[in-house]
RNA sequence: GGUCCCAUCGUCUAGCGGUUAGGACACUGGCCUUUCACGUCGGUAACAGGGGUUCAAAUCCCCUUGGGAUCACCA
């Protein structure tokens, strides 16, 4: 291995003392000799994290968590203009409520400027980079010309040779690249990858501003950082071959590369917005929990055979660089809450019940003011739930002191009819001594042989009195979570009802 | 347009020379059932096209076609 390349590298060009999150810089040192293995999710704070990012984050942090490596963050805010700190805070928010934890960082780039200069400073030294004195606008009427007569946009070199260096004038300073020659990778996902040399043209390694540009900076720090292995969108496989001649020109060593396939929308462009939602957080917002989240995104362009539900402990277990796949995939919502309902319907009621607060008290519900616990409400949901707004939408009935009848319901079960019958079962369920599931069966049972009726002839119009609607979990259910007070409660208000509507 | 990447059911995918091409979502038929669901059993549905290599190709090679990415003083 070149691990003495990798220490070497990271004695020279180690962190300046100026790290701006104090908490950041022991970490940096304690970990450092721990180990080789070194994944970094690396966005870029221009607005919220979105699920392509998300799904980058956890095969980084996965392949971390498996092989016991260190996984980093790193926010790529080069670009002053365009980032700003509500998206830093929407992205960690977003990190953070699916759970992937960072071991270093977050390290801003902001915050590294000096670095970045210093080693801009030793390319031009050495002549591997040059001032180019051309104006924005005229590198872009070059390439305008270009396109149009059908040449490559390419830069034409103009201040390469340049020696004389007029004072005052604003300048950008360009790496120098090999004209000729080809640079090769061997990506983890896609296989070997070459590019001629000759297609590549001097990139902008620093703004006229002073400011560094990203394909410098990112080379520099997956360099000191020690990045082992870089696992990234796909869309940045034109820039690796510029990257991998900077690492060189640096005389840092090359990392190995992982680019991993791009998400499609519905119909096969890049996904963005009018696709449906596109930001994690959206997505919590709307229902869902971080698992399913977690799971969905891990089989879009990751398999394990025929696999399909992954706990987190067996995705760490399981998960391979090996398995992801090639080609884009698109972002199928669909599966999203398939999965989604597959964890409610097994999740643990009492954890659900927390993250089912905030959608209750958005309902104007609130559990802790009276009614039934919350954890065996949910219990009655699951398995009709998808999202956390139909568990809450569910639960709803529960806890409304007045029922709200559907006027269908409750113009076809609860009639003239149905009345003696609702008070007869009432005034059974008052004595009735098995509160249970299964008691409340047995009771329905009895009465039903002794008022010589079939179940459905009491079950539908208990279920309106109760619950108000004809859709509900099952009445045996019901009854048990309410308890006989409220039960008695209810079908008494069900009773008067009817009598309402017949004076 | 140049360069690069990709190609199995509608979608996510298994397959890594020999399979009746498997699973999942969605769709759909039956069963279960006091409602709605869940569950369960079954069904429809794919190797983009053309050349090679081979006894044998969804699997390897080439071409075509189709999609995507990228060509910034963005990341």
């Amino acid at each position: 291995m070149n691990s003495s390349c990798i220490s070497r590298a990271s004695l020279l060009h180690g962190f300046p003392p100026c790290l701006r999150v104090s908490v950041v810089q022991p970490s940096v040192l304690r970990s450092y000799p721990m180990s080789d293995i070194r994944l970094r999710f690396a966005p870029s704070p221009t607005g919220y994290l979105h699920v392509g990012g998300a799904r980058t984050a956890l095969f980084n942090w996965l392949l971390a968590r498996k092989l016991g490596g260190t996984f980093i963050l790193r926010i790529e805010d080069t670009d002053v203009a365009r980032s700003t700190e509500e998206s830093v805070n929407a992205i960690l928010e977003g990190m953070e409520w699916l759970g992937l934890d960072w071991d270093e960082g977050p390290f801003f780039q902001s915050d590294l400027f000096p670095v970045y200069r210093e080693y801009v400073r030793t390319l031009l030294e050495q002549g591997k980079a040059y001032r180019c004195y051309c104006s924005a606008e005229e590198l872009e009427a070059k390439r305008e010309a270009a396109l149009a007569e059908g040449r490559k946009p390419k830069y034409d070199g103009s201040c390469r040779g340049l020696s004389g260096e007029p004072a005052g004038k604003p300048f950008v300073v360009r790496f120098r690249a090999p004209q000729e020659g080809v640079t090769a990778f061997d990506d983890l996902v896609k296989g070997p990858i070459s590019f001629n040399n000759e297609e590549l043209d001097d990139l902008i390694i620093q703004r006229s501003d002073g400011t560094p540009i990203y394909n410098f900076t990112v080379v520099i720090d997956d360099a000191t950082m020690r990045i082992s292995t870089v696992i990234r969108g796909d869309d940045h496989i034109s820039n690796t071959p510029r990257q991998i001649l900077l690492y060189e020109a640096l005389g840092f060593p090359v990392p190995r590369f992982a680019h991993v396939p791009m998400i499609l929308g519905s119909d096969k462009s890049r996904l963005s917005k009018r696709h449906g939602a596109t930001s994690v957080m959206a997505y919590r917002d709307m229902g869902y929990l971080p698992e399913a989240m977690i799971n969905y995104l891990v089989r879009l362009g990751w398999s394990h055979g025929d696999d399909e539900i992954f706990s987190r402990e067996e995705l760490i277990e399981k998960f391979t660089v090996e398995g992801i796949g090639k080609s884009a995939g698109v972002f199928n919502p669909d599966k999203l809450l398939w999965l989604n309902a597959h964890y409610i319907k097994s999740g643990d009621p009492a954890r659900l019940a927390q993250l089912l607060l905030p959608f209750l008290l958005e309902r104007g519900v609130n559990p802790a003011d009276g009614g039934p616990e919350l954890p065996p409400v949910i219990t009655t949901l699951q398995e009709r739930a998808r999202t956390m707004l139909e568990l809450a939408d569910g639960a709803l009935f529960y806890y409304r002191s007045e029922v709200l009848y559907d006027d269908a319901a409750a113009a076809k079960q609860l009639t003239p009819l149905q009345f003696p019958l609702l008070r007869a079962f009432g005034e059974q369920l008052a004595t009735w001594e098995e509160m249970t599931p299964g008691g409340i069966e047995t009771l329905f049972k009895a009465f039903c042989a002794a008022q010589g009726i079939k179940m459905g002839g009491i079950g539908p119009s208990v279920r309106v009195a109760l619950c108000g609607v004809t859709t509900s979990p099952a009445i045996y259910d019901v009854i048990a979570v309410l308890g006989r007070d409220e039960t008695l409660r209810r079908l008494e208000c069900a009773v008067t009802f009817i009598k309402g509507k017949t004076e």
